[in-house]
DNA sequence: CAGCATCCGCTTTGATACTG
DNA sequence: CAGTATCAAAGCGGATGCTG
């Protein structure tokens, strides 16, 4: 992108970081860690393959993402953030939680990957009882499951099913998120469509206590 | 812009704040309050004039600023964020933490307008003795003096010189922003050009105490 | 003068095809 | 798998003109 060419560090920070897609890409990078050109490309599904590529290249020349080959038997390419890129993270938590609210407009067009839930479980979520035994949440909302397990007060995110979760959501993405963050009671959650198995009172241990999101805020009149 | 179509709070934040411009437009409102488009015009050098008209139409409609006309004498329109435009102010803080840094690479070509420095002194700066005498501090470097003023532990920012300042920073912007922001330390400060008058020592008074800002941090090799 | 709208050349993006 | 190449469409920047 062109400079903005002002001496200001909203203007620089953007000029690093406020093209199309690089906040995006960041995120994915965020949540995965180290990851291969193919799997961001289908975490970011829309981009365009030169874009991703310039992106990187962009990126890497600015210090945010390093690439490197991953080491035999893998061979393949991996890209992952510098700690300069990991700085990034409070703004992508300060544009999720902007953002929130958002989810709320239904939006059937709109593409859903179940991965992505794992910057805002790890962001806004917690557990407030951490001398207790670790639970397991189970997501089934999308393309693969999502568990979320406790650990020394925070929350871990990681693809795939858990063995013996402690408590198993299962619905549309919107309702999961918002019951998940507390804007959304589960029995008005349940009227859209949310199954869950298990102890669903373990919600409270990790939900956000912050006040401020009110309840059903997530959820549009149109769907509530 | 394009919507990402995609279910997540970042997108989404993007889909309505992630255009060229459009963060800019906020800051120059979170600085100024109410401001006219030809203000907004003169805060933003660089922005064709078409792009302003059209993306303070979009940010209305998305319900992050308002227009309304100036009640008389004025009689002209006037613009000012909403209080969910206002909400993005620590999308701002963020993103501007981030970019600090990079003000050190020096950029000739960049311009510069002292009320770009009333958001970082507002978010950064802070009066760590509330129950002193207030103090004024006011920075030659620009356009335009600024003069910070304490109050209630916080920081007041607004355009032009003080009557009677406890303080007077005169340079260029960069030392003026990174002995403000403690990145630089005063004797290094004079060494590039920062001139001042009345008592220096004050300063430590409203630099951040926050680590994590390493000594001239902001000034790079090529620089200091 | 403030607040735009229009026009035009240039750059960026999106979609698809193709390659080592 | 990890990109590059190509091209049409959209967006942007700069200049200019219009309107109350």
């Amino acid at each position: 992108m062109r400079s903005y060419g002002q001496l200001c560090a909203v203007a620089k920070a953007l000029d690093a970081v406020g093209d199309r897609w690089t906040l995006l890409i960041v995120r994915e990078l965020l949540i995965r860690g180290a990851a291969r050109y193919t799997d961001l490309h289908t975490g970011l599904p829309g981009i365009a393959t030169n874009l991703l590529a310039e992106r990187l290249r962009e990126l890497e020349q600015s210090g945010v993402v390093r690439r490197y080959d991953a080491p035999p038997p893998v061979a393949t390419a991996l890209f992952e953030l510098t700690e300069r890129g990991r700085d990034l993270e409070p703004v992508l938590d300060a544009l999720g939680r902007w953002g929130g609210p958002l989810l709320a407009e239904p939006d059937p067009a709109a593409a859903f990957q179940t991965h992505w839930l794992a910057l805002p479980a790890r962001l806004r979520l917690s557990d407030h009882e951490p001398d207790r035994r670790p639970i397991t949440v189970e997501l089934r909302t999308g393309d693969e499951p999502l568990t979320l397990t406790t650990r020394d007060g925070r929350i871990d995110a990681r693809p795939g099913a858990a063995e013996t979760p402690d408590l198993v959501l299962d619905g549309p993405p919107q309702i999961v998120i918002g019951v998940l963050l507390g804007t959304l009671e589960p029995d008005q959650a349940q009227a859209h469509g949310l199954r869950h198995e298990g102890d669903i009172a373990l919600l409270r241990r990790v939900q956000p206590r912050t006040p401020g999101a009110r309840p059903n805020d997530l959820i549009s009149p149109t769907v509530a």
